[in-house]
DNA sequence: ATGTTTAAATACCATTTGGTATATTTGCAG
DNA sequence: CTGCAAATATACCAAATGGTATTTAAACAT
């Protein structure tokens, strides 16, 4: 890895929550070499501007998520399980992902929906790709007759994204985590009734 | 009513559609002069800062959605019919939500979440009230006999918070209504499940 | 109608914003 | 260990930011 290539990566790192907590247009120039201890030059060095830094630490946001989780998904082998992976991920690391601003996709979507086409895109793709992952689980479960068809595959999908995404904004919103582990123990509720 | 307090009011009316689209920190001041006709001396004669627009802009928009679902909760009568009012009522006026930038408690939770715990707290009251409201109507539908005990009123009041606001989320991120739409009609099957 | 209070417009302020050109330092190949 | 290229820091810029006196205009009570 080249210097360059190991400062952007830095840089990455170091903005990425500042991104994810304080927004977009909350987040200034100032706001990145803070963080990094580094000076403009540096950062437009690497970046052609704040809009690409905002861009890249979004997809470094949402692959730490997706990280986590995929390598957790290698363990699952039924639907089952692998439904359980996004659920137990959840409860677990809820802490870890409040302290890290929250969900990317949440803050992001919300922040970017205004005057940032490029970034709303990228959150758009990574919520779409997550529905239909679920989506993909779900119909492979029902194909290998370990679910049975009570739900639609997409239907399922978006109750369980929206019960995910909702509740960290309950969580987050009102400060109690129960309205987050409500949601997912209604989940688990929700798998189990398309077993049986 | 005053010339001050009329002003003032034309203030919020103009710029609470703007502040609930662009946030907080991505709406300026010359956002707000542009948008009313307005100067800053206006705006500095009818409120102290811009904190205080932001507030006020946030209470008119959730004054909004409250005042048109209060009023058709006059017509409800019983407690699944009340229910039924929050459900209907985003069935029928998405697209006018969408219009305006959304659901204000999902974008103002977001937005207000880091740096603006004044405005984070209107929003925190809000959703409070909102949550405990449905619980209530739940409760008495449970004390009415017209609901059994199937799911706790606390249970169902985050279930139903947590999947209007994950669909609006999704709706508004993906661009397609079904999202939304199919949690709503789960919704509806949920109130008829407590029911029976 | 007039004088006074009230509200809004103007002109101004320091600071910060995102961004760039240039200078300086650093890393690294020969 | 030296020379050159790559990477970072410095110095600078115009524009925009939130905010404030001060001036002007509009309301309104008498």
């Amino acid at each position: 890895m080249s210097k360059a290539e190991r400062t952007k990566q830095f840089i990455i790192e170091q903005t990425a929550p500042i991104f994810n907590k304080k927004g977009y247009a909350g987040t200034s120039l100032s706001d990145l070499t803070n963080a990094t201890g580094l000076t403009k030059g540096a950062i437009y060095g690497n970046f052609n501007n704040k809009d690409e830094v905002a861009v890249a630490a979004f997809e470094y946001n949402f692959g730490l998520l997706t990280q986590a989780i995929d390598k957790r998904m290698l363990l699952a082998e039924s639907a089952e399980d692998q439904l359980l992976v996004f659920i137990n991920f959840y409860l677990e690391y809820y802490d870890t992902v409040l302290m890290r601003g929250g969900c990317p996709i949440l803050n992001t979507a919300i922040d970017s929906d205004d005057g940032n086409p490029l970034l709303f895109n990228k959150v758009k793709d990574a919520l779409n790709r997550w529905i239909k992952g679920v989506k993909t689980i779900v119909e492979r479960g029902v194909e290998e007759k370990e679910f049975n068809t009570s739900i639609a595959p997409e239907t399922f999908a978006t109750l369980f994204t929206s019960l995910i995404e909702g509740g960290i904004l309950l969580s987050k919103t009102t400060g109690e985590t129960k309205h987050l582990i409500t949601n997912l123990q209604y989940l688990k509720k929700l798998v189990r009734q398309l077993k049986a």
